[in-house]
RNA sequence: GGCCCGUUCGUCUAGGGGUUAGGACGUUAGAUUUUCAUUCUAGAAACAGGGGUUCGAUUCCCCUACGGGCUACCA
C-alpha cells in the first residue's frame, strides 16, 4: 500500500432508489476513509442519458445523510476536483479516448446496433474483439480514406478499446487476492459512445485518476471488466497511480438464488431500498427501511455486519465504532443471503440501546400520523422509556403506547366477559372509591391496596388483574398494569374503569 | 455456451493441520414477568463430494459438483 492520501469514492448511477448493496458499498467506502483519515467522495455516474431518473441524485444524498455516511466532497459540497457529476465532465473524456486512438490502443467503430445484434444472434460466442473486429466496420478494418470520409460526414461512431492478444492481465484484489484474465477472452469494450458520453469503463478510470482515488471499492459484478480498466490505466500512462481494487461480495436473495433485487422486496415482504422510492413514471412506490421504522443506527449496523466482522463476537456497533474497527481483510469473499429476521433484531437491539430522548422525534411522528395528540413531551418521554424494550420497529410504538394518550376504543372482551361476575363489578366500584381521595397515584401503593381489596372481597388477585389491564389498555399487552395506572393518573384511571364497566356488562 | 469469483449449522459468521468446530438470528423446551414483550437457562442444528500432501485434514493442493457474477453505445 502506498503512502498517498486515502481517497475513496462511492459512484452510483442516478437511476432510482438506493438498494441495500449500494448503501453497503457506500458504507464500506466511508468506513475505510474514516479509519485511514482519508476523504470520502460521492461522484454521480450519470453517463447514460436514457436511464437517468429525475430525483434519484437527491434521493441518494438524502439517503447517505440519513445513514450518517457524509461525503467530504460531492456534487452539492464540491471540493477541488469538481464537477462531481460525470454528465458535467463530458468534455473531459473525449480527449483521453482520442489519445488512445492515436496511440493505437483504441479505434473508431461505425457498426450500427442492428448489425451487432445480428452478429450476436448468428455467431455463437460472438464478441467484438480480435477474432471478429477485422470483419466489422471500424478504423482497423476500413481503409484510411474511408475512415476519414465517415468521420468527416459525422457518421455516428463509437470509440472502442483495442484489447491486445495473448496477454494475461492480473492484479491483486484486496479482498480476493490474485485475480487473472486472458485478454483473448476480453472484448473490445466501447469507451466513448456515439452521443459523446463515455461509458463506465472510460469514465471510471479517468475520474479515479483525476480525483486521485487511492482505493476503489465496488460490487463483485465489476470483476469481469477489471481487465479493461487495468489496461486503460496502463495505456493512459497512469499505472503508478492506479487505485487498489476491492470487489465486494454481493448481497443475495434470502430464498432461491441470485442477486437481491427490487422485485424481491415486494415478493418476500421486506424492503430492499434504504428509503421509500417513488417512481413518478410508473407511479410505483418501492418501500424503504426508513419508512418501515428502522433506525439508521440499526440499518448501518446490519449492513456492516453483512460480510464483515471485527473478529470478536460483538455484533452491535455504531458508525464511529465501525470506522474504528474496520479492516478490509475481515471482509468475507462469499455473497451473503439477506436475512430480514436478523435485520429486525438489529433494530430491536438499537431501540433498546438508545436513550428515549433519541427516539422522541421518530415516535412522535409515528403517533401523530395516527392522529394521536401529544401535548406533553416529558410525558411522551416517560412513556417511551417504559415501552421501548417491547418494540421492534418504530411503528410498534403506536400499538404499545397509544393507550397512554387516548382511552381504548375497543376492549378485548373475550379475555374478560366469559368470566365476568357481579363480584368483580363490586370490586372495581370499590377501587374507584378507594382511588377518589388519592392525591397522587403511586404504582406500589395502588398495587398493595388493590391486592388487599381483592383478598377482602374473596377474589384472587389474578382474576382481577387482567380485567384491570383490559380496562386501561384495551388488550393483553403492555408494561406492569400499576405503572400504567400511575402514569395515567387518578382521574383517567377512574374514568377508564367506569367506562369499561359499562362495556363489560 | 465462454470467462471470472465463491462454498463451515436453515441464515449471517468465527476458527484453523490434532478443537467437545465457537457466536448471533431464527427455532424448540424451561424459568421469570398474575398480560404481552424483554431477560435468563438449556437443546437441536454445519466443515459440498472425491482424490492427493501429511503420522494426522474441516483447515494446504487438484478435480468434480453446486452457487453466484459478467458476457450492451447499462452501470
Amino acid at each position: 500500500m502506498s503512502d498517498k492520501k486515502v481517497r475513496v469514492r462511492f459512484a452510483p448511477s442516478p437511476t432510482g432508489g438506493l438498494h441495500l448493496g449500494g448503501v453497503r458499498t457506500a458504507l464500506f467506502n466511508y468506513l475505510f476513509a474514516k479509519k485511514n483519515k482519508g476523504d470520502f467522495i460521492l461522484r454521480i455516474e450519470d453517463t447514460d442519458q436514457n436511464r437517468y431518473v429525475e430525483g434519484a441524485e437527491a434521493y441518494i444524498i438524502d439517503c447517505l445523510n440519513w445513514c450518517g455516511i457524509i461525503p467530504d466532497e460531492s456534487p452539492v459540497t464540491p471540493g477541488q476536483y469538481a464537477p462531481y457529476r460525470q454528465s458535467e465532465r463530458k468534455s473531459i473524456y473525449r480527449e483521453y479516448a482520442e489519445r488512445l486512438v492515436m496511440q493505437g490502443h483504441a479505434y473508431y467503430a461505425f457498426d450500427t446496433a442492428e448489425e451487432l445484434d445480428k452478429n450476436r444472434k448468428e455467431i455463437p460466442n460472438f464478441q467484438y474483439g480480435q477474432v471478429y473486429r477485422d470483419g466489422l466496420r471500424n478504423s482497423l478494418s476500413l481503409p484510411q480514406h474511408e475512415v476519414d470520409q465517415l468521420l468527416a460526414e459525422h457518421t455516428p461512431h463509437v470509440i472502442r478499446i483495442k484489447i491486445p492478444a495473448d496477454q494475461t492481465v492480473s492484479f491483486t484484489d484486496m479482498i480476493r487476492g490474485r485475480v487473472s484474465f486472458e485478454t483473448n477472452q476480453v472484448d473490445d469494450k466501447v469507451l466513448l459512445k456515439a452521443d459523446g458520453m463515455p461509458t463506465y469503463h472510460l469514465a471510471v478510470v479517468v475520474d479515479d485518476y483525476l480525483m486521485k482515488i487511492s482505493h476503489a471499492f465496488r460490487g463483485e459484478e465489476w470483476l469481469p471488466s477489471a481487465p479493461v480498466h487495468l489496461l486503460l490505466w496502463d495505456y493512459l500512462g497512469w499505472k503508478a497511480d492506479m487505485p487498489q481494487w476491492a470487489h465486494l461480495p454481493l448481497i443475495l436473495k434470502p430464498d432461491g438464488h441470485g442477486k437481491l433485487s427490487k422485485r424481491d422486496g415486494a415478493r418476500l415482504g421486506f424492503p430492499v431500498y434504504a428509503m421509500n422510492w417513488f417512481d413518478a413514471k410508473t407511479g410505483e412506490l418501492t418501500p424503504g427501511f426508513r419508512e418501515l421504522g428502522f433506525l439508521p443506527e440499526a440499518f448501518v449496523n446490519l449492513l456492516a455486519t453483512l460480510g464483515w466482522n471485527d473478529g470478536s463476537e460483538r455484533e452491535i456497533f455504531n458508525i464511529d465504532e465501525l470506522a474504528d474497527k474496520f479492516s478490509i481483510d475481515r471482509i468475507s469473499k462469499a455473497g451473503a443471503k439477506f436475512d430480514f429476521e436478523k435485520a429486525k433484531w438489529f433494530n430491536a437491539e438499537w431501540i433498546k440501546k438508545v436513550k428515549g430522548e433519541r427516539l422522541k422525534v421518530e415516535v412522535k411522528k409515528v403517533l401523530e400520523d395516527k392522529d394521536v395528540i401529544i401535548n406533553d413531551d416529558d410525558y411522551l418521554l416517560t412513556v417511551i422509556e417504559l415501552i421501548k424494550d417491547r418494540c421492534t420497529l418504530l411503528p410498534d410504538f403506536y400499538q404499545q403506547s397509544a393507550y397512554f394518550f387516548q382511552t381504548p376504543a375497543e376492549y378485548d372482551l373475550n379475555a374478560v366477559k366469559p368470566k365476568w361476575t357481579e363480584e368483580k363489578t363490586d370490586f372495581f366500584n370499590a377501587i374507584i372509591e378507594l382511588l377518589k381521595p388519592t392525591e397522587v397515584l403511586v404504582a406500589a401503593d395502588l398495587e398493595s391496596s388493590f391486592k388487599a381489596l381483592a383478598e377482602e372481597k374473596g377474589l384472587k388477585t389474578g382474576d382481577v388483574m387482567l380485567p384491570f389491564r383490559i380496562m386501561l389498555v384495551g388488550g393483553k399487552f403492555g408494561p406492569h398494569v400499576f405503572d400504567i395506572a400511575a402514569l395515567l393518573g387518578k382521574d383517567e384511571t377512574i374514568n377508564r374503569i367506569e367506562k369499561a364497566l359499562v362495556a363489560f356488562k
